[in-house]
DNA sequence: GATTAGCTATTACATAGATAATATCAACAA
DNA sequence: TTGTTGATATTATCTATGTAATAGCTAATC
């Protein structure tokens, strides 16, 4: 049920979501580290088994393009740590997410917003 | 640098974390999984390599004692999440970790609350 | 038409992770 | 003293993951 990606699975996807859709060699322009053509390969071929991500050619090349959104990813990860790590407290797991230095008020305040909004529209 | 746990690891330290110490059997006890005796021993072995726990004799059993905290394990998941998920947007990330239906207005005014404060925090 | 450039396909290998059977050992009980 | 019980220690197996070398194919180029 839920989608379990790997580090480097996690890396692939990114930059595909990122970019909309994605070949192996502007993959591999994106990431640090430095990957052998084979081993991008490797990794979308795994995505494409598992179903999360499908290619059409494009020239003499695969372009791959997302199955799956990341939210489709993420929930499972963000389930596990809120319940394994933060005990189900979402408080504490915010809390935890703004607490770095580089953490804008702008971005305490749009999120806020946010909180505010859905609120109002749990009481509607 | 940032610490990584696999999922059995995380399972098993999260009984730790809860119960403050656990035992073999403890955790045993608390897991779904009905693993066997020497799995979960196992695991403990594997964290107490990497640092994660200690043990102590108590009887005939071992105590194990947790040697990270919650956060420090949560800070790795929790950054990939933000970067390569949800493209360093905290705001979309709390927007889909309240975005559930169990999700109470309590919770979410606490939340904000703590945004509250913190900002105030921020600004003095 | 042979060569090259730029891909994909195949194959391999090492390490990590998950699980558990079995061997040991120590203390208590009969 | 000999089981029995309740642990730990050792060893093993299987699968997943990460990485990449190399083989093969196709289209443009000389």
């Amino acid at each position: 049920m839920s989608i379990h990606l790997t580090k480097r699975e996690l890396d692939v996807m990114s930059v595909v979501w990122e970019l909309g859709s994605a070949t192996v060699g502007e993959v591999r322009d994106r990431l640090t580290d430095d990957l052998a053509y084979s081993t991008v390969l490797t990794v979308f071929r795994t995505l494409e088994t598992k179903g999360h991500v499908r290619h059409e050619q494009e020239g003499k090349a695969f372009r791959y393009h997302a199955l799956i959104q990341p939210d489709d990813a993420g929930d499972s990860v963000l389930g596990r740590l809120l319940n394994k790590v933060y005990q189900g407290s979402r408080e504490m797991l915010v809390t935890r997410l703004v607490s770095g230095e580089n953490v804008s008020p702008e971005e305490l305040r749009n999120i806020r917003k946010m909180l505010d909004e859905r609120l109002e529209e749990m009481e509607r």
